[in-house]
DNA sequence: CCAAAGATGCGCT
DNA sequence: GCGCATCTTTGGG
């Protein structure tokens, strides 16, 4: 499990590390896990950030001790973030792609997750996409602010876990969603380029996309662009 | 009231 | 698989 220590550091560093890490959450007695895809690092210093708004008491979890959940309602429902080193500052956890076991407690695993993040007509989501997006991701795995809002990670229950996979290629991109004149151009929209089929919206299929404009590849360790 | 850190179906390729 | 219009719900002014 990432621990205290794990958040506590610089935010864009540890929204990098995140990507690729597993969050597990426990549901009925089953582990359920989804793989993330995308994270996005948010400032209290930029004007993107809910920590920029100011400390209220429905914000007031990214002000709290690193790696405590904030959670918040988006449009199409809640959405989950970490807090980082920094008052205000915190990480969007915004795409992931599910994790099944083998044999039965995968296929409890599936049913699991499919019915609470159905598609809108009934019937299933394509794999791939149940997890593809903040409030997905949230849906599928039953996190509520409700719930999580404002709490520490728990190894009981829910937590993040390192299992060694490392995204390849990494890639960076402008955050989603941002009005041009809210930081929109900051970099800080962390991406697994080798499950761009299961993020929110593939940077690199957009009209007229370039790399070193549009979308960068990361060093993982130094965290430059790549030249 | 209304902007907002989205999701969806639909038409087209 | 892509772009677009349309729908959605809530916190905060």
């Amino acid at each position: 499990m990432l621990d205290a220590d794990f958040f506590d550091r610089d935010t864009l560093l540890v929204a990098r590390e995140l990507v690729g890490k597993v969050l597990c959450r426990k549901l009925q007695g089953v582990w359920l896990k989804a793989r993330l895809v995308e994270t996005e690092a948010y400032m209290a210093r930029e004007k993107a950030s809910h920590g920029s708004l100011g400390l209220t008491p429905s914000r007031k979890a990214l002000w709290a001790p690193p790696g405590t959940i904030y959670m918040y309602w988006s449009r199409a429902g809640d959405s989950m973030n970490t807090s980082t080193r920094g008052a205000g500052n915190g990480v969007l956890l915004k795409g992931a792609v599910p994790v099944f076991d083998e044999g039965e407690l995968g296929r409890a695993q599936r049913a699991l997750m499919h019915g609470l993040n159905p598609r809108r007509g009934g019937g299933r989501r394509p794999e791939h996409r149940l997890c593809a997006g903040q409030t997905l991701l949230c849906r599928s795995l039953g996190l509520t602010i409700a719930e999580w809002g404002g709490r520490p990670f728990d190894r009981e229950a829910l937590y993040l876990q390192d299992d060694g996979y490392r995204p390849a290629p990494l890639l960076a991109a402008p955050r989603l969603g941002i009005h041009p004149e809210r930081d929109a151009h900051l970099p800080w929209r962390f991406l697994d380029g080798g499950n761009l089929r299961s993020v929110t919206k593939n940077p690199l299929s957009a009209r007229g996309a370039r790399e070193g404009v549009d979308w960068w590849v990361i060093d993982p360790q130094s965290g430059e662009v790549r030249r």
